[in-house]
DNA sequence: GCAAATATAATAGTAATACTAGCATTTATG
DNA sequence: CATAAATGCTAGTATTACTATTATATTTGC
């Protein structure tokens, strides 16, 4: 299981009491995200909620501040649990080259295993992250919320594979807007190709956004 | 002077009652614009603006149903106005790749000269784009607000750098995916080179995110 | 197993947001 | 100058986004 709690110490906490401890905390972030799924953040509420999982709102105020701060911790867990998964595909055998195929099959595919946290769904999570999470980061005072570390989990995959960026091309001049690029490019042809599909290309079936990123990272190195 | 009214008259319209034709309408417009860029678009209220513009909210709510909506016509506004400048900008002489290099000029070059519209400061409404345009489209009801086309005009700026794609090399297979990749990925590496510097790439002064986009666009199609 | 500490529930409240309605007044147009 | 249209004023509602207090459960430490 992935505890928030270890990986931001130095850090702010993002929220109050942390969630993973107690049953009513495991049922707040289970049910948030099949919420924020369901109704769009907008829509969500802290007392819609709390009628879900039969607590006051007043309640999950104890755990987090509000509803953004609550959607930039499920954002921290998922690049937290994006991390890890990277860290466990990749092995010191693997070329640079091998590495970042990996990587960007990591990013690309929608997730399906299931099974890594008991109380949330990944999948539904990252449909979350991909329909949401820029509203985690688009906000006025982001500089301030990065300053507290909020970010920090997302910052660490994105080094992490600006390193594998610069294994396979040491040369190249902006890593880390290549992988920014790649990752919130990503969510995007994905949000589009489920919801606007008149704005992105290629047909069913075919793995267009795998292959377009694929073709971009490794264009851009070579 | 750009006039919305007359590019979507096919679609239903953004707003109740046409903002550019009154002198409220267009104090809505360009107070919106430069209090968006300083609050924040999830600060921004109706009330405050009423109180900016000496009106009662209620008057503004005859010319936008909520302020989604007001988003939704200042990033249809922008959108026309890119697309008049990109028009502007290309002649039949030139060959499609000087065509595309000039479109992508275009859309990394923050703007400077702020005339084309009397009483909106297209320098703010860029940066307003920039911060809070996903906003209009990252929501749950999207593909309905599509069916009213709110977004045609973002969609024929992205049919119309798609063709140019298409003129320099027929035979790409994604040349929509391309587009959008460009254009919010050149709005997300501006936000954070304001914001969050340490997620982007790139010295000051230099042009960072042209280059890396200029590359990415050229090379692609090689 | 019990006391103390902690977490949760219940109730009650406030200020702000996101609207809507009705009518009086001002401003534009033919 | 009459009529229509737009704006202002006042008043209201439901919901959101919280905060405070106290009572009741539930853990935890001894």
């Amino acid at each position: 299981m992935i505890h928030l709690s270890h990986n931001i110490e130095s850090s702010e906490k993002i929220f109050l009491r942390n969630p993973t401890s107690t049953v009513l905390g495991q049922k707040i972030i289970g049910a948030s995200v099949s919420m924020i799924d369901e109704l769009g953040f907008e829509q969500f509420t802290f007392k819609k909620l709390g009628s879900e999982i039969g607590s006051p709102e007043n309640s999950i105020y104890r755990y987090f501040e509000n509803k953004h701060r609550l959607l930039v911790y499920l954002v921290a867990w998922y690049w937290k649990w994006v991390d890890n998964t990277i860290d466990n595909a990749l092995s010191p055998l693997q070329s640079p080259t091998e590495k970042l195929e990996k990587i960007i099959e990591i990013l690309v595919k929608p997730i399906e295993n299931a099974d890594s946290i008991p109380f949330v769904d990944e999948t539904v999570l990252s449909r979350v992250i991909i329909s949401e999470s820029i509203k985690a980061f688009r906000i006025k005072d982001v500089g301030l919320q990065n300053s507290k570390g909020y970010y920090q989990n997302y910052q660490e995959v994105v080094e992490r594979v600006s390193n594998v960026v610069r294994e396979v091309n040491a040369n190249y001049e902006y890593p880390k807007m290549l992988v920014t690029s790649v990752i919130e490019g990503v969510h995007q042809q994905r949000f589009f190709a489920a919801n606007l599909p008149s704005l992105t290309s290629g047909r069913e079936g075919k793995d267009a956004i795998g292959s377009f990123y694929r073709n971009f990272v490794f264009q851009t190195l070579a």
